[in-house]
DNA sequence: AAAAACTGCAACCGCCAGATA
DNA sequence: CTATCTGGCGGTTGCAGTTTT
């Protein structure tokens, strides 16, 4: 006989499994039933779990999202309200990678937040919640330099990419860039790789951030460009995890000398993109070139863009907290 | 005070991809 | 190679508690 497997009502029909509210005595076998034998095996639980009248779907769940010990409860902090927008921006609905990102949160928790509040104060300000854009605004965004991509295969929401796009690798260091012409599913797929998952990659944008979650000294800067016509999406400027863009490749001529296109002059192409975030390594590959830092980064960085300066044509400075710099050599 | 509307959240649904037989 | 099994994920539902009318 035909069971459609994985759908949780036919299995729980079949072999007469309760369904509903857990109470506290399920949960007490469950847990029961895990320090004995561990997670893993979820549908040999109702067998193995004495009295325990659920399919191992329902207790997989259960676990994930309520018994689980490591889990933080209570309310979101600023700072991972933050995180959520701006993941969000990027990867849209992606839940379980947001949540890889908060220790402590499940994928359920994350998106009950979303459609409970976070989205609610986006549209109240006038964001459109897929889009991060202002509501309002949905024809104005495209130029030569920015281009937006939709997905056919998923609801997720436009994200940008400027001329270049930084990837990392597995390991958290930086891999390659690509340019603008890179098929954006590609793109995607890169983003949502194995290494967007990376612990390490936690993103954290607090320092900077307006309450409309975009960064204001950017939005000023990237005014002075020759954007003008383009309110920048966050996902263009502050890429988390690993992942930001500058405009090198365009053909600007502001009178800000910075923002040339040659690959040792990136400050503020750079910083645009390149914020704060948390990493680990000492090689990172900047604008087609490689660099290497003076000492092994670890932690959270924090600047903004007036933190970023180049000292020659191989070395730049990143200030972190205005009290420490960074070195980046050129190798 | 009672009913209606709203809100937050736990849990379910159904699809999918990878593993295994 | 195909069918089956399993776990993972995002979308959705339904319930209980709270707020509003």
């Amino acid at each position: 006989m035909y069971v459609l497997m994985g759908r949780h009502s036919a299995c729980c029909v079949k072999q007469k499994l309760r369904k509903g509210l857990w109470s506290p005595e399920e949960d007490e076998k469950l847990l029961k039933y895990i320090s004995r034998f561990g997670v893993g095996c979820w549908s040999s639980v109702p067998k193995h779990a004495a009295g325990l009248q659920r399919c191992g779907k329902s207790c997989r769940l259960r676990w994930i999202n309520y018994l689980r010990p490591d889990l933080k409860r209570g309310l979101f902090s600023q700072q991972e309200e933050e995180v959520i927008l701006n993941l969000h921006q990027v990867i849209g609905n992606r839940w379980a990678q947001i949540a890889a990102q908060l220790p402590g949160r499940t994928d359920n928790e994350i998106k009950n937040f979303w459609n409970s509040c976070l989205k609610k104060k986006l549209i109240k300000q006038g964001i459109d919640p897929n889009t991060h854009k202002p509501a309002t605004d949905k024809d104005h965004v495209k130029d030569k330099n920015i281009e937006y991509f939709t997905s056919s295969s998923s609801s997720m929401p436009i994200a940008a990419e400027l001329d270049h796009v930084f990837h990392f690798n597995n390991s958290g260091l930086m891999l390659s860039s690509s340019s603008s012409s890179m098929e954006s599913g590609m793109i995607r797929d890169t983003f949502v790789s194995k290494s967007f998952c990376d612990p390490l990659f936690l993103v954290e944008f607090q320092s900077v951030m307006d309450p409309l979650g975009y960064n204001s000294n950017l939005l000023a800067q990237f005014h002075q460009t020759n954007y003008e016509t383009s309110l920048p999406n966050l996902a263009s400027i502050d890429h988390p995890n690993g992942y930001f863009s500058d405009h090198s490749g365009s053909k600007q001529t502001t009178n800000n000398s910075s923002s040339t296109t040659n690959s040792s002059n990136m400050n503020t192409s750079l910083s645009a993109g390149f914020q704060h975030m948390t990493f680990e390594g000492e090689m990172l590959h900047f604008n087609g070139i490689n660099v290497k830092s003076e000492e092994k980064c670890v932690g959270n960085w924090t600047h903004n863009m007036h933190d970023v300066q180049l000292n020659n044509a191989s070395d730049f400075n990143i200030s972190l907290h205005g009290d420490y710099t960074h070195v980046f050599h050129k190798i």
